[in-house]
DNA sequence: AAACAGGACTCAGAAACCTCATT
DNA sequence: AAATGAGGTTTCTGAGTCCTGTT
């Protein structure tokens, strides 16, 4: 092998002293567990401190490891499917290339000729009624460079959050015990805080604490300092400990519990009311046509809540002022006017971009924009564009892949890089990973993958671990090629060590650069696409149509959890999931003790019946014992005592109100005495060991037909348990929304008659409106 | 010409809100 | 039949990607 000796790497992008700590160099470090326990800590899953034994964390990913093997053998056949697809597309190209030109668009066609083609299609489809004219755009996709983005907009401009309403009188932040007088504007930054202490994951976080506290102290010291408020004596504010927002935020809370009580009437009206105000900012004129504005509010002040370990969250997040803010609009159009006694910092004419104000955040300078909403033409437009280039990568993937396997061996290090990030990038669907500030949270994606992200298991094992977007954990035991794993290991080596970078001869930039030359405007985040709209056409290709709509659609989220694992698409567990298990759990149990007492009493109908079914099938299931048995026994008397008790009462209730005497105490004795026949019958079926038969006429057979009822119950029920507990912390949405090509989900739709708007929600239908009016079901990714 | 800052856009999970079933 | 609560939907805004222009 001539690859380039990682030494021979002295410059490295970020100064990081590399030839420190030489013990850490050793070979076998490489398969020492390198936990990010510390880090995760704040992360979205609270990890206990102490949990981070290598123990506990393949534990706690084994059965959904197992999922990983299945999806990566699949995969397999799907990049199989690939190849063969692509080479055929390459050898009838003229012909496809033809028909995946939209249709009807011939050349050159005059705008008002192609205006009064959507004339004609919109005339004989029954037009919505509020929807004049639509513009179907996806009928006639322009080729342009698409530079410029429009050549008239008109807009209203921004809505302002309400000024700052100080607190009543009463209602103090305490320091030391005592209540405190602030200025208004301190007073608010301590609002901020004060109303989300039930923010747990922001309140406990020490940096956001810290960060917090050195805003307030200084809006204090700003405005004049703190003063004792029965006093009148200056407080100096120094401790964060002797900090109390509690009345602060039980006042919140119980402006948040009147508002909820508020009768509905009024609820509705003050939502017109809101409505009313904000309707002129709802929507905008682009090119003349009518579109929705996505955030049209300038976000509030409040404490900036960075994800992760971000060393800036707790800041204070300042309000935003007109002065701050740039309005791009037409040339002719009326510019907004900026609130009373304020200006705009700048208006724009800027047909370059889709933005119709902007302004500057004062924590990290980012920039926050106001666009259209998702289902404007604009974002359709560029939507259908990123699914189009996803479905070009089809022609190429074949080649591509080849080529990175070739380049696994290439000579020089960079190539060897680039191949393994991009094998990585395909198969493993990571992002890019662009390089990250030092006031940011420390995550990665692939470019940027640290040594030791990455654990070696001989012959051929790779332990993924790192927090990639959002601080979000990727973990996942992979097996990969040969050469990937001789190529890691090699990158990996000394004097590489903690904090190094796996592939230090490569920039996100580079890496793109390099896809260029395979297809233009081929980038990392295309593969993510690609990858996660073809396993889903895959997926969905595969199915049968078989059974009822519910079953149809279950399938269908069947195969969006599978795309949403391969992104990694995670959510937290909901704080009620356990609960909810546990509760299901004891219902199956309850209908396998159903079930046993059936069986039971079968051995009475029948004495010859045991020998012929076996004992086995006789006896308590192991789930159950006799403790257990004893307490459901005890709830079920309990449940159907209640039971009776609340009817009795709502009967009485009933009889008051129709002017009837109160039924006695005696009538609800005797309806009671159902439950203590139910209780006694328990208590002789304990102590005999026999089930008495129930029912008219009881047989055998109808206790067998009662046991196979059962028994369906029981499956579904625990296919629905495990279902949810698979599903805990996998979240469909964002590969819905933003990864699986909206036209395979309508194409589903219509060829297993599953009505669309069991797949899609009312927004999602209208932002995929371009796909759901622009396929049939022949259509494919 | 690589490296970097600025800028504009997509993608991301949490929180807020709404709805509908259950009791 | 009002309350509850769980699940679905929408909003919010932070966190990425990637392009461009400048040095």
């Amino acid at each position: 092998m001539d690859v380039d000796s990682p030494q021979a790497n002295g410059m490295k992008r970020k100064g990081r002293k590399s030839n420190e700590n030489k013990a850490s160099y050793r070979e076998d470090s490489e398969s020492e567990d390198m936990p990010l326990s510390k880090r995760r800590r704040t992360s979205s899953k609270p990890v206990k401190p102490e949990s981070d034994s290598e123990s506990d964390v393949p534990l706690a990913k084994k059965p959904s490891a197992k999922d990983v093997n299945s999806l990566s053998k699949q995969k397999e056949k799907f990049e199989k499917r690939a190849e063969k697809e692509a080479k055929a597309i390459r050898k009838d190209a003229p012909k496809k290339v033809k028909q995946e030109t939209p249709k009807g668009n011939t050349k050159k066609q005059t705008p008002s000729a192609s205006a009064k083609a959507k004339k004609a299609v919109v005339k004989d489809e029954e037009v919505d009624e509020d929807e004049d004219e639509e513009y179907r755009w996806w009928e006639n996709v322009q080729q342009g460079d698409g530079t410029k983005k429009w050549a008239t907009l008109e807009h209203n401009g921004v809505v302002f959050p309400p000024d700052y309403e100080p607190l009543p009188k009463d209602v103090k932040f305490y320091y030391d015990g005592n209540p405190i007088d602030l200025h208004p504007e301190a007073e608010e930054v301590a609002t901020f805080y004060g109303s989300m202490l039930h923010s747990t994951v922001n309140v406990e976080n020490p940096t956001f604490n810290k960060n917090f506290f050195e805003d307030f102290q200084g809006y204090i010291k700003k405005t004049g300092g703190a003063k004792n408020a029965k006093t009148g004596d200056k407080v100096d504010i120094k401790s964060f400990e002797k900090c109390n927002f509690k009345h602060i935020f039980e006042w919140f809370d119980a402006e948040r519990e009147k508002k909820k009580a508020l009768p509905a009437a009024d609820k509705k009206a003050a939502k017109a009311e809101k409505d009313k105000t904000e309707a002129p900012y709802q929507y905008c004129m682009w090119d003349g046509r009518k579109q929705k504005v996505g955030n049209f509010r300038v976000e509030p002040p409040a404490l900036f809540r960075g994800r992760g370990e971000h060393p800036k969250t707790g800041r204070v997040k300042k309000r935003v002022f007109p002065e701050q803010i740039t309005i791009n609009i037409g040339k002719d159009a009326t510019v907004p006017a900026p609130p009373e006694g304020h200006k705009w910092k700048e208006v724009k004419h800027d047909q370059e971009g889709t933005w119709l104000a902007m302004w500057q955040e004062n924590i990290n300078g980012a920039y926050k924009y106001v666009m259209l909403a998702a289902n404007s033409d604009v974002k359709g437009q560029s939507d259908y564009k990123k699914f189009e280039k996803a479905r070009e990568l089809k022609k190429h993937i074949d080649h591509i892949r080849k080529d990175y396997q070739k380049n696994l061996r290439a000579e020089k290090m960079v190539d060897r890089q680039m191949a393994s990030a991009i094998y990585l990038i395909d198969r493993l669907a990571l992002r890019a990973g662009n390089e990250k500030g030092e006031d940011e949270a420390e995550t990665v994606g692939c470019c940027s993958l640290k040594y030791e992200n990455i654990t070696l298991e001989p012959p051929n094992h790779v332990i993924f671990d790192f927090l990639g977007k959002d601080s979000i954990r990727f973990y996942d035991k992979v097996e990969v090629d040969p050469q990937v794993f001789k190529n890691l290991k090699i990158f990996k080596k000394a004097p590489k060590g903690r904090g190094d970078d796996v592939f230090d001869r490569l920039t996100t930039s580079g890496l793109n650069k390099h896809l260029q030359q395979y297809m233009t405007g081929l980038t990392a985040k295309v593969f993510r696409t690609y990858n996660a709209s073809w396993t889903m056409a895959n997926l969905l290709k595969d199915i049968k149509a078989t059974g009822n709509v519910a079953e149809k659609v279950k399938i269908f989220n069947d195969a969006n959890r599978r795309v949403a694992i391969l992104c990694n698409h995670k959510r937290t567990v909901a704080a009620s999931h356990e609960n909810t298990m546990e509760k299901m759990t004891e219902r199956i149990n309850g209908l396998v003790y159903q079930q046993w007492r059936c069986k039971q009493m079968m051995l009475e109908l029948d004495s010859k019946i045991k020998k012929k079914k076996g004992a086995e099938y006789f006896a308590l299931p192991s789930q159950l014992d006799e403790e257990w048995v004893r307490k459901h026994q005890a709830d079920l008397v309990a449940e159907q005592r209640e039971k009776i008790q609340k009817k009795f009462d709502k009967d009485n209730e009933k009889r008051i109100a129709e002017g009837e005497k109160k039924m006695s105490g005696k009538e609800l004795d005797e309806r009671l005495e159902a439950v203590d026949e139910l209780q006694k019958k328990f208590k002789k079926e304990n102590k005999t060991k026999k089930v008495e038969p129930e029912g008219r006429g009881p047989s055998v057979e109808k206790l067998e037909q009662n046991i196979d009822k059962i028994t369906q119950r029981i499956e579904t029920m625990k296919v629905q348990s495990e279902d949810k507990e698979a599903n805990k912390e996998v979240a469909l949405g964002t590969s819905k929304i933003n990864y699986i090509d909206p036209r395979l989900s309508v194409v589903f739709s219509k060829k297993f008659d599953v009505p669309i708007e069991r797949l899609f929600s009312k927004t999602l239908r209208e932002k995929f409106d371009w796909a759901i009016k622009s396929v049939d079901d022949d259509w494919e990714f």
